[in-house]
DNA sequence: CGCACTTGGTTAATCGTTTAATCACGTCAC
DNA sequence: GTGACGTGATTAAACGATTAACCAAGTGCG
């Protein structure tokens, strides 16, 4: 049935030109030699007949497809959106195009998906992978965006410092007293931010840390996450590690008719769609997922691109393919303080009122 | 350079086997006539041989490439992840990948976006347009999801219905004072779902609506919507088109010291991620996106598989190619309406005190 | 016995592009 | 004048899967 395809090709070009589709190639590709008018009229023929390049002819006989594969976690993520559009405009200029694919949940459907995009003939792979798993070996270039902290991690936001930026800004405020939020203890993103939030307070403040699901998985219908106990116990700044669970936070607070940010401060994390149009505005840290996407996307298409060694073949045809995380110059992206109104001055730290209540 | 992959192919296959690497593709693909223990035999060599069919070689004879490429409007949208997990998985059942392609902003960017994903060689497109703008002819079949009211759509999500379920259950709760929040007065999902709101009201109902685009056109730097007027003047229902803005609704009146649902019930649309873990808990209606994407996805591919007739082929060839939204048999999928803790009794409806003031 | 028909396989062409190998033809130097 | 060389083009062979056309051998039947 041989799919008519409906635009010209390359022999077409040449039969109307008078020439040899080799010639074609060569003139379109500016590769071989070709006189300049020559090249002129080949063009201008090729865009008169609407010539479109069959990907499909070039990828069998290149050998590569010119599409990257992009694994995602927990696809609900709201930071997804910003992550899958600064991927697709980077490969996009760069003439490749990305093939989604999202491991809900379990690491077997993450392999599964990796293998789906593998057999789909991707060139490469950016993987996010979800909660510090290992990539298991693949036989196309990885690259990984999940913390500087993590092996074999490519290039990721600097967390850490994040995390810095937040307390530094809240202790700048006046506040000595914080909870810090997160939700899944074995994610290596919020071990980084929480770290980096600890890291930089000064010796004169006191913190705790609560974990949203290990609350929930010791009580699955609670809704409230007490934060009214830290509250009265003095806090007063609440960090999360995202922008959802600062929101969790704040209308918690409001509800209970804590005022934020006259008595306590709220921040989150990742500058999501809703931070700057809830009341009060989110302080929050903006991660720079365009530059993140260039670097690793660039890192890609280098490793790509390079002609391989001869070892490195023998290396693919023995044994197991061997997993290839590519490397960047650049492995961490720095991540920019967006102060808002959720975060204010501290109500008199200095200061308690005699037996101790706050207001 | 002819890039040497790394696994085997059918001529390898054949030969391990000791047959032709037609039989090999008849015995795989069950389509020609191969003895059953020879199918054995093949299938059985091929996996132990570790064969990956290359899809580049396929495609270019068979024409198809079983890739659908994904046309996104603002790919900002929290609802993103839903389509396109929805999409991606209903596709990967069918055996076909998902190239996405967003259209941020302007349609010239979504006319690019498609021309890109046609030259990649895809068998189909989903789109979710923009702003009700009109789909340009493309040479293949191209699903739309948007609305039921929308000519050319093929399937979306009953928005009318799911705004009557919203203001019906409002009423049951007593509320007979409306304001309707949306966002952007051209979209066409925003208008269905507040028409149906609108259409499921009482007699003894008064409402009115407010535009956030258009206040923030009037007057860039606001952040506030002036709910308070409203709710001075009497509404008790507030119900937008989005958790989005549900949630800017939600914050603000929590921040001027109004309680929700006590005095004002809030309500949402598409039941975002953060709609449930919020204090309280939104009041939203749901989006069966599986469903949506099953039945997209299902339309398209029916269309792909359908050999074309030889009016259609000329079609094609005369002229410009021909735009070709496929018809699915169920257009719209109902929406579920989620009760949480946003919406409540309204206050003494029938009986406001004397002075018109609540509380 | 011979003809038609089924079964199980092979041969070879094809999809469209790339590219190594080759060739024709000037030009230049010695 | 002839060998060396450069330029600009052609030829033909891949890449890997699919499939129409063909063929050999066995079976059933009049």
């Amino acid at each position: 049935m041989a799919a008519s395809r409906i635009g010209p090709n390359m022999t077409q070009i040449a039969k109307a030109v008078g020439v040899s589709s080799a010639t074609v190639s060569n003139a379109l590709s500016g590769k071989g030699r070709v006189s300049a008018d020559l090249v002129e009229k080949i063009r201008a023929t090729a865009a008169e007949l609407g010539y479109v390049p069959s990907n499909a002819g070039r990828a069998l006989r290149t050998g590569r497809s010119n599409v990257l594969g992009l694994v995602l976690p927990d696809i609900s993520n709201p930071l997804f959106p910003q992550i899958a559009q600064a991927m697709e405009v980077a490969a996009s200029n760069a003439g490749y195009g990305v093939l989604i694919a999202d491991s809900r949940g379990d690491v077997t459907t993450q392999t599964q998906a990796i293998a789906r995009l593998i057999e789909r003939g991707v060139d490469g792979l950016v993987v996010i992978p979800r909660r510090g798993t290992r990539i298991g070996s693949v036989s196309c270039p990885v690259a990984m965006v999940d913390t500087p902290s993590t092996p074999g991690n490519t290039v990721s936001a600097d967390h850490w410092e994040g995390g810095a930026e937040i307390t530094r800004h809240l202790q700048d405020l006046g506040h000595r007293n914080f909870l810090f939020v997160g939700h899944d203890q074995a994610s290596n993103v919020q071990n980084d931010r929480i770290g980096g939030m600890k890291a930089a307070l000064g010796s004169d403040t006191r913190h705790q840390t609560i974990w949203i699901e290990t609350l929930l998985n010791a009580q699955p219908d609670r809704t409230s996450l007490g934060l009214m106990d830290h509250v009265k116990s003095g806090v007063t700044a609440i960090a999360a590690v995202s922008d959802l669970h600062a929101l969790r936070v704040l209308t918690e607070l409001q509800t209970a008719g804590i005022k934020v940010p006259q008595q306590v401060s709220v921040t989150g994390f990742d500058d999501l769609v809703f931070a700057p149009v809830v009341t009060p505005s989110l302080t929050t840290v903006h991660m720079n997922m365009t530059q993140i996407a260039q670097i690793a996307i660039a890192a890609l298409i280098t490793e790509i691109e390079t002609p391989r060694t001869i070892e490195h073949n023998i290396e693919h045809k023995n044994g197991a393919a061997v997993s290839h995380t590519v490397k960047a110059d650049t492995s961490k992206v720095s991540m920019e303080l967006m102060v808002r109104a959720s975060s204010g001055p501290a109500v008199s730290p200095a200061t308690p009122s005699p037996n101790g209540e706050i207001l």
